[in-house]
This record gives structure tokens, sequence and C-alpha cells, in this order.
DNA sequence: TATCGTAGTGCATTATATTGCTCTTTTTCA
DNA sequence: TGAAAAAGAGCAATATAATGCACTACGATA
């Protein structure tokens, strides 16, 4: 798995809530390996992993049309 | 995995261009059946396979802060 | 109403995501 | 500058996503 905008934005946000990956793991009901392994861009997280951390970090998946540039 | 906005979004950008399952699957590098039971509320993808169908679909994943309401 | 194209399913197999545990490395900060 | 906290990594086990194949279900239409 190639490292990806999504992960990014999802280590930043928790940087900026101040939690750690441990934490936020618990949060989220997934193991802090599985998280670790996410934001180190050695994972290739389920779409319903991606929406149990998206919900507890008050963020959301959004899918939509690209816009020509 | 169940039904979730993201993969409804989905379904409708394919039917939207017109072609079958069988030609998006191909398109995008995956197999029928595995496209077949994400449309079909059954499946739960990967991130890497999300990506490969956004991608031919024109489409992009986006994760952001939810906005209050 | 037979046929054709597309969607959906059952099954078995393979690939890999998830997990817990333990340990090492890095960062933080008193 | 040393201890504690956090991040990262190796390993093995388990759960499950991805796949191909063969088949069924369904809608359109000639």
């Amino acid at each position: 798995m190639h490292y990806d905008k999504i992960i990014e934005k999802l280590k930043q946000r928790r940087e900026i809530l101040g939690i750690t990956q441990e934490h936020l793991s618990e949060l989220a009901g997934i193991g802090k390996r599985t998280l670790n392994l996410i934001e180190t861009g050695k994972g290739n997280p389920t779409l319903s992993t991606l929406l149990k951390l998206a919900e507890v970090l008050g963020m959301e998946l959004d899918l939509k049309v690209k816009q020509p540039k």
C-alpha cells in the first residue's frame, strides 16, 4: 500500500486533537497495531476501519466527482 | 459491512457512466465478483480497492473534518 | 416466449488486513 | 541527561477481503 493523502489527514487530525495512537485505537475500537500500520503507510485499511476512525476524529469520508482544473 | 453512502455514490457514478460491473472491474483491475459484493453492500473494500475504482470513475476520495450544523 | 445482456450468488482458494504480544526506537520533558 | 511516554516493528494467529468459476435471477426486446 503506497502512501495516500487520506492517511496523512488521519494522522494530522489525531495530532491536532493531541491524542495518542493507543488512545485513538481504543476509542475507534481497533487494534493499536492496526492504527500504527496505517499511519506508517504500511497498512491498507478497510472501509469499515476508516469509517470508525473518521467517526471518532469528527471527520467524514467523502467520494465525489473530480473537478477538471 | 453495512450499507454506506460511499458505496451508493460509487454505484450511481457507474450507472451514470453507463458501464457494466464487469467493464468497470476490468478497468479498475479488480475482480468482477469483488465489485459486485461491494455494490450489493456485502463487501468491505480496502482503501486501495476504493482508490482504484475512484480513479477509473473520475472521482476522488476525501477525508475532512465534519462541519457542525 | 426464447434469447441476450447484466446483475447477483455459492463455493473454494488465496492473499492479506487485523490483532495481541513483546521488544526496540524515538520523543518528550522534568 | 535520564526516565517515562509514545511510536514503531517483528512475529504468529485469526478473520476476512479478493478472486475465479459456474450458475441462477432478472429485465429488456426481438
